[in-house]
Parts: C-alpha cells; sequence; structure tokens
DNA sequence: TCTGGGGTCCTAGGACCC
DNA sequence: TCTGGGGTCCTAGGACCC
C-alpha cells in the first residue's frame, strides 16, 4: 500500500440536545437538564453534565431519571429544529477544512482533512485545537475530537476525550491504544454481542484480536465477525465518504397507555402515515414497500410488509394499504406502539413530456393539505418558545391555573427575567426555536 | 410510572425463474 | 424415479447506532 499516511477526526458535540437549550436559555446554563418526552412512557434523549452527575443517562426512562433529578433541573420537549440550525452552524464550519464530510447524527461527523495528509501528531493536535476553539467561540458549544489513522480507532478516541477533550492517538500505536479497552466500545459490539464474546471468555479489544478467524466468526457471524476482529488490531481503511441514499422513512408512536381496539388503532395508523408520508415528499422520493410495526404489551415486536408493482408517493394508495396491513389488537393483545414506514424508495421516474414545473414547497403544500387540519392551540406548556409584543422572546417555564411564567431570554441576552401572564394574554404569541438564537 | 424515535445493515427461509 | 443448482426478490426478525 504505502502512500502518505492520511488523519481522520472523528468531531462529537458534547452532550449536545441539553447544551444547544442551555446555550439559548442562559438561565439553564449552569443546571442540571433533561431533555426528552415527559409522558409517561418517555426516554431521556438528552442530559446535561450537571445531570449526568446525577447519575442519569441517556436513553433512561423518564419515570427513572425524574427521581435522580434534583428540585433545581429541568424537562424539557426537544426542539430538533433548534439542534439542526446549531448543528448546520458547526458542520458548515469544519466543512472549510474538510470537503468531504461523513454525518453520523446531528452532533456528530467523520472528516479526513486534506491539510493532514502526512501531518505530525503534533500538527494534528493544533488543527483539533484550532476547531475545537472556533466551535465555542463562534457557534457556543463544546466539541470534543478524537483524530487517529482511521475511522474507528478515531471514534474511540473522541468517547475517551470527553468531555471537553482532544485525542490523538499516534500512528502506529493504534493497536496498544485499542487492547486494555472493553469489547462494548467497538462501533458496532452491542449489549447481545459482547455478552457472546464474554462468554467465551472475551472481555478486552486484545483478547478479541487474538481469536482465530474462525472462532470470531462462529460467534458473531460471518460478515460482523471478520470485519471487528480486523478492526480490533486498529486496521481501518474505510473511507470517509458522504453517507448513501435515504433507504426508507418512517413515523412511529409509543402510546401512553396500551391500545386494544381495532378503530383506535387504525386512526393512529393514519396519523402515522401521514407523518411518514409528509417526509417521503419532503426527501422527493417514491416508495414501494409500506412497513406496519405494532410492539405489544410484552414489548415484542412485529412488522407486516407488503410491497406493490410500482412505487407510488401518493397518500391515499400508501395509508389503505397500511391500515390492510393491522393486526387486530384483540387478537394481538395491547397495542403499545405502532410504526408506519415507507421503503424500497427510489427518485421518481420524470418522463420529460410530462415533467411538473411544481416548485418543491407547493408540491409539499399540496400533498400537506390532504392531512388532517393541523392541531388547535391547546394552552403554553412548559419548554414552549414564546414572543411577547415589548419584552421580545422566551420560553415558558411553568404553566398552569389558567397562568403562565415566561423567562425572557436568549443565546445573547444572559440570564433574564420570568414574569407572569394569564394564558390567554394576547400579547403572548408563539415563538419559533431560531429566535433565541440571536 | 421500565424500556423513545429515527435510521442502517445482516440473516434466513420460501417463492419463483431459468 | 428419490430429488440440480444458481440467482433474485420478498418477508420477518433482530442487532446496532445516535
Amino acid at each position: 500500500m504505502g502512500g502518505l499516511d492520511r488523519w481522520v477526526i472523528h468531531l462529537d458535540m458534547d452532550a449536545f440536545y441539553a447544551s444547544c437549550e442551555q446555550l439559548t436559555r442562559p438561565t439553564l446554563a449552569e443546571r442540571p437538564v433533561l431533555v426528552g418526552g415527559a409522558g409517561p412512557r418517555g426516554v431521556v434523549a438528552g442530559a446535561s453534565y450537571q445531570a449526568r452527575a446525577h447519575g442519569i443517562r441517556s436513553a433512561m426512562p423518564m419515570s427513572q431519571a425524574r427521581r435522580l433529578l434534583p428540585p433545581n433541573g429541568v424537562i424539557l420537549p426537544p426542539r430538533f429544529k433548534l439542534y439542526e440550525l446549531l448543528s448546520t452552524q458547526v458542520f458548515d464550519l469544519v466543512a472549510q477544512y474538510a470537503p468531504v464530510l461523513e454525518r453520523i447524527s446531528l452532533d456528530e461527523a467523520f472528516a479526513e482533512p486534506p491539510s493532514l495528509v502526512g501531518a505530525t501528531s503534533a500538527e494534528v493536535h493544533e488543527f483539533g485545537s484550532l476547531v475545537r476553539e472556533r466551535i465555542r467561540a463562534e457557534v457556543g458549544l463544546v466539541a470534543s475530537i478524537g483524530a487517529a489513522s482511521g475511522k474507528q480507532v478515531a471514534k474511540v478516541a473522541s468517547d475517551q476525550a470527553k468531555p471537553d477533550g482532544l485525542l490523538v492517538v499516534d500512528q502506529g500505536t493504534e493497536r496498544d491504544f485499542l487492547a486494555p479497552l472493553p469489547t462494548r466500545v467497538l462501533w458496532g459490539i452491542g449489549p447481545v454481542a459482547e455478552g457472546k464474546l464474554r462468554a467465551i471468555g472475551v472481555r478486552t479489544l486484545g483478547q478479541l484480536t487474538a481469536l482465530s478467524d474462525a472462532d470470531a466468526v462462529s460467534t458473531l457471524g460471518s460478515v460482523v465477525g471478520r470485519d471487528l476482529r480486523r478492526l480490533a488490531t486498529g486496521v481501518d481503511d474505510r473511507p470517509v465518504s458522504d453517507r448513501a441514499e435515504l433507504k426508507q422513512v418512517s413515523a412511529e408512536t409509543t402510546f401512553d397507555r396500551d391500545l386494544i381496539d381495532l378503530a383506535s388503532l387504525r386512526r393512529e395508523v393514519r396519523d402515522l402515515a401521514v407523518h411518514a408520508h409528509k417526509r417521503l415528499v419532503n426527501a422527493g422520493r417514491v416508495a414501494r414497500t409500506v412497513v406496519v410495526k405494532l410492539r405489544d404489551t410484552a414489548f415484542s415486536t412485529v412488522t407486516r410488509s407488503e410491497t406493490m408493482a410500482t412505487p407510488t408517493d401518493e397518500f391515499d394508495q400508501l395509508a389503505s394499504m397500511a391500515e390492510r396491513l393491522l393486526i387486530d389488537p384483540a387478537e394481538f393483545g395491547g397495542v403499545r406502539l405502532a410504526g408506519v414506514a415507507f421503503s424500497g424508495l427510489s427518485v421518481p421516474h420524470q418522463d420529460p413530456l410530462f415533467t411538473l414545473s411544481v416548485p418543491v414547497s407547493e408540491a409539499l403544500e399540496t400533498s400537506v393539505s390532504k392531512a388532517p387540519a393541523p392541531v388547535v392551540f391547546s394552552g403554553w406548556r412548559p419548554g414552549d418558545d414564546v414572543v411577547h409584543e415589548e419584552h421580545g422572546s422566551g420560553w415558558v417555564q411553568g404553566a398552569g391555573h389558567g397562568r403562565v411564567t415566561v423567562r425572557f431570554e436568549t443565546r445573547t441576552s444572559g440570564p433574564g427575567v420570568a414574569r407572569t401572564f394569564t394564558q390567554e394574554d394576547p400579547a403572548l404569541r408563539r415563538g419559533d426555536p431560531a429566535d433565541c438564537l440571536s
């Protein structure tokens, strides 16, 4: 092989959702913040480091997190629009150094900066510090960075660097770096694979590399086994590349209480089809397969799917197929979760003679107009964005008994004052997450 | 008050075709 | 008589990721 050494950067935002909330609502800056569904079956989607200090973790049931949360803690519903705006700011900045970004999620990406080809560890360290500093100064958020000769090691390195850290793994030391770490840190080894490996006495990545190819394959499967054993040795020449085409869109919901009748399940599935269809149209795709997913009271999951001869984006066709695939709760038991997915996606065939010259936004509106009427205003809820005629932008800190308390502050305002209004005060309007960035 | 929501990828069996 | 073989598509389930 040979050639100049490459450097892969893995950038991972620290406690991203919670940090976005703390950035735009300065009163929360030093407080335990949880982001996630507040309902009876919600889980924690994001937790600030102040919340983690109390043992709260991502994916923990909210009911459990609530018991651990100290009195000054706050639970907020997610504001994905805000997270997307801030994510774009961060990665636009990184893209100035690396034309190719492999975005894993809103808060995580790989990059392979051309300027680092053949660079020394010290130079890579300098580069990482610069990027972290710029993100802190220009966006206001903290990123941790791992750097190494390949993606897997770079990713493990950024995990080890957290919080607020930078770790460069010298080229040639990848294997020694990984060897003492538990198998679970590897991207691709989850609870099941970890358990299988433990059963044959393998707990560390060093022990995994010592396994024969045959043993790795018989324990982890032919594809995964061979790949992971090789990655555990630190050998990883997979390219950093833009993510592949979208393969499916979906929408799913966990009900506060299990559904037991077909009529209400049918209604819910229709709503889910509306949401999934919106995503389909947004992505500019047509689908050939409809998948309905149900989870029962015991948490076991069943899927039913059907594939059409030709792909479509017609709502009625997709939704009625989803309804036909439903199973009656009477024979299924209580339904805890329902989901609708459209897969087998493709870009619609455009016959040049019949191409519609309708702008995407209009096409979107047309399809959205088939959906049920938007939800009517049902009062203020904690976490809502608010704009007041005089006081400007803020957020709902608490609501109840016909009153609502709003704290007026934004990213640049510093901690703001709280004022209380009646729920119906005409001076209050619903705000937009973008307002709090100014 | 046990266990979200949006995805990707892999496996395995049966239908179907040549 | 005693049972081809390869390839692709579809369906269902499950591991894993953030």
